[in-house]
DNA sequence: CCATTCGGAACGAGACCACCGAATA
DNA sequence: ATATTCGGTGGTCTCGTTCCGAATG
């Protein structure tokens, strides 16, 4: 395909607020050549569609076989698996063509301040080292844009609550500062993360939304809970929902719903909802409540990424 | 902001429903008041609502503590819970008004030949002995119905694998042969049934199908296989599926699903279907999949209780 | 000072997987 | 003879729960 058209880095977004009816000025934006490293679920995929882009190739990084087969499920048609990131080379990159689009969340388990024996980015037993492939990709990706004067947007997100020095670390191989966006203000759901990333005028975004600008209208836990059985909300938001199934019944966080006089946590059909995720997303291939919670615990917030990647609405062609 | 639909089947009391097609004829048909004993899932109701029928009123009986929570996530609307059949008593009978509808299957735990330990109907620490609790609420309805000249249809389901002496202990005590209904002819799925009831033209039914009209139009296991996952049929119907995970995983009861070269069984997704259930029906409240089949498992195939019920189509009145 | 966190180890409880068995067709 | 069955028991493995812990804000 001919879209290597001289489509700068850097797009002036202001101004070309197009209308989505206009369809002359939209016909000639490039269709999306999309990788998705730690693709998980298929939460970017599925964000992507459900926006109407139009997707001309989506490559995918995953190993978890739980996480394959539901994108499997989900997306077939649209996603192309390309194994373990560690395995994917430069020869890798320029066999499946250009990207115009690169995101990905590494692993937490090794930077999130919940695991007090969280080893860093640095470790090579650890999970956090996977970080170095992203950047790795990143890396050659972006070189290689820049000499053919391409379109190159990428995202790359991990947990809020990682140390200091590994937000620093992170900062300087992108050469740029973290965006801090909580799906507080887009769902139910307290998840405050790291967004590097180059999306048009995500800087205004952030700000915005930690501002709190949207105020009255913000998502409420009742909003989302089964109400034909009677449960009723505690609270208007809840805490980070993780990977494990005790994460909103602990001692100290207390259970944010109330049923029959008992105090509970979430079901995990509410727990899909807070996440933006179709319903019954994760029933699928028997998977236990246990293993569907990891996967949707170690999952982007549907809405937040929703919202960022529609500031690429401008940029690529819809459907 | 609420992206959660209220996923609660059809049911509301609109009796100004005005009959889409023949309104005269149908019009003076009264509505259904039912009972429905051991009631489960709610299949029953289910069947009677993707009927059309208009339902007046519908109580049931049921104590175990999953079933009915899925009853009361679907049907809370239309299903009255009247708590265990061994206290509902002849003056709960008169109090919830007449009945013209009275069905049920007792537990088949001591009458299966799956049981080599069965117990029979009269061992008063087995569950058997349950169908003592059918037989005494329909022997009071259908007097009192006989008494006040009112229409009373009643429907009595168990296993056909009985021992011959409990089929004809409970002939004697219903005063007619049981229908032998087989599964097979309206899904893929093997399930020999006595079915004692008084339905319209039920022999009729009961001969067509036995003999096996139906044919090559019967229904394929392929057809309720899970496709995005490419699992293949190994065969075009299954075994009795029950209320045990193994059920179709035995050694002698061979796989009937190729997925990826390997040889497995149905997952609890494609069980539903093979049921006759809407999809994830019963993925509600963190029910394990263990849960999901014992529930289902018990239950009547939908296929073939709307069938017999269809037979009640020109009696009672529709929506 | 106090609440919070895309997690992990240890423990008890529950789920999965083979065994099992006889009456019926 | 051979195959089948709205299940129950008994060993493994998995799952659910209470602990844990420190850096950040």
């Amino acid at each position: 395909m001919a879209n290597k058209q001289s489509s700068k880095m850097q797009s002036e977004n202001k101004d070309t607020a197009v209308p989505s009816s206009s369809a002359t000025s939209t016909s000639k934006l490039p269709r999306l050549r999309v990788l998705s490293l730690f693709d998980g679920i298929g939460t970017g995929y599925y964000s992507l569609k459900e926006l109407g882009f139009d997707i001309e190739v989506f490559y995918a990084s995953e190993i978890d076989k739980d996480a394959l087969m539901l994108t499997r499920y989900h997306f077939s048609d649209g996603i192309t698996q390309l194994g373990s990131v560690t395995e994917i080379t430069n020869e890798t990159l320029d066999k499946i063509g250009p990207i115009n689009l690169l995101f990905g969340g590494s692993p937490c388990s090794d930077l999130s301040s919940v695991n007090y024996r969280k080893r860093g980015i640095f470790d090579p037993d650890g999970t956090g080292i996977l970080y170095f492939d992203f950047y790795r990709i990143w890396n050659y990706l972006q070189t290689k844009s820049r000499r053919e004067n391409t379109p190159f947007y990428w995202l790359f997100e991990n947990v809020a609550s990682m140390e200091l020095k590994n937000k620093e670390y992170i900062s300087k191989f992108f050469e740029c500062q973290p965006n801090v966006i909580d799906s507080l203000h887009y769902s139910p759901q307290r998840r405050r993360r790291f967004f590097w990333a180059n999306l048009p005028s995500i800087r205004q975004l952030s700000y915005t939304r930690e501002i709190g600008l949207l105020g009255d209208n913000e998502p409420k836990l009742e909003d989302y809970l089964e109400k034909n059985l009677d449960r009723q909300a505690n609270v208007e938001k809840v805490g980070t929902i993780t990977s494990k199934r005790s994460c909103l019944q602990d001692g100290r966080s207390r259970n944010p719903v109330s049923q029959d006089g008992q105090f509970t946590g979430l079901y995990i059909t509410e727990i899909e909802a807070i996440f933006g995720l179709p319903p019954h997303f994760t029933d699928v291939g028997d998977l236990s409540i246990q293993s569907r919670q990891k996967l949707i615990g170690r999952a982007w917030s549907v809405q937040v990424i929703k919202e960022l990647l529609k500031l690429l609405e401008n940029t690529f062609a819809k459907k």
